[in-house]
DNA sequence: GCCATAGTTAGGCATATGCCTAACTATGGC
DNA sequence: GCCATAGTTAGGCATATGCCTAACTATGGC
């Protein structure tokens, strides 16, 4: 039982915010630079540096300056931590259904 | 490209505290009384009781009163957002690494 | 050399979060 | 009926978090 400690913690509050997410969510088709990233936010650009940062310190991203241009790629094996800590917790059955593709439905949401 | 939002940004958050970390691998092993998921931790009573309010409001855990004592269990397929929201973020490579057993070494740990 | 572009740094502010104590309610046991 | 046990509710407090503006630095282009 592996102690994947303060790198899942990291992760984990790095994900847990929705901006961060996002950004993720548009790294993960390939690598952009900080004002593609920032874009699509309302928010001013020192918010979305902040995020990014904590991005970087989970290790979930890297970043490198060429120019005054600074290009940000996910990070490979960053997310592992995490599948592997999840694998752990969920519970043989839903392991069975992930291999069957099966995704049984939720309790009712809130729709209907 | 399905939209879990709220729901995974509750499980994010959820999960991005570490005593809530330790109660849910806890119940992966089996259900447990409130003052059993409380022994372990140095923290108030009411402390661990919010944590446990934060878990059921975001659907990672379920929880009956009998008596005077409730249990709380993990429930099922409550990480399945969590799990599928991993898996459209994960590269191919790291899919695939998966599928075969393999985890890739992260980049050098404190210990050595 | 000068202006525009792409980030950065510094400082501030309001709300969210995690934890605590005190006091209370609802069983269970004898 | 009375005490112990298992939670709950209410209120408070310090720190963390997310966002902002102002001001500054480092290229790139002409």
């Amino acid at each position: 039982m592996p102690n994947y400690g303060d790198e899942l913690d990291a992760v984990l509050r790095a994900l847990a915010d929705p901006t961060r997410r996002a950004v993720v969510e548009r790294l993960s088709r390939s690598p952009a630079v900080v004002s593609e990233l920032a874009a699509p936010f309302a928010m001013a650009l020192p918010s979305l540096m902040q995020h990014l940062r904590v991005l970087e310190d989970a290790g979930v991203v890297t970043s490198e300056k060429q120019g005054r241009v600074r290009t940000v790629s996910l990070r490979p094996g960053a997310l592992d931590v995490l599948h592997l800590w999840l694998g752990e917790q969920r519970t043989p059955a839903e392991r069975q259904a992930d291999r069957l593709g099966l995704h049984l439905t939720r309790s009712a949401p809130k729709d209907t």
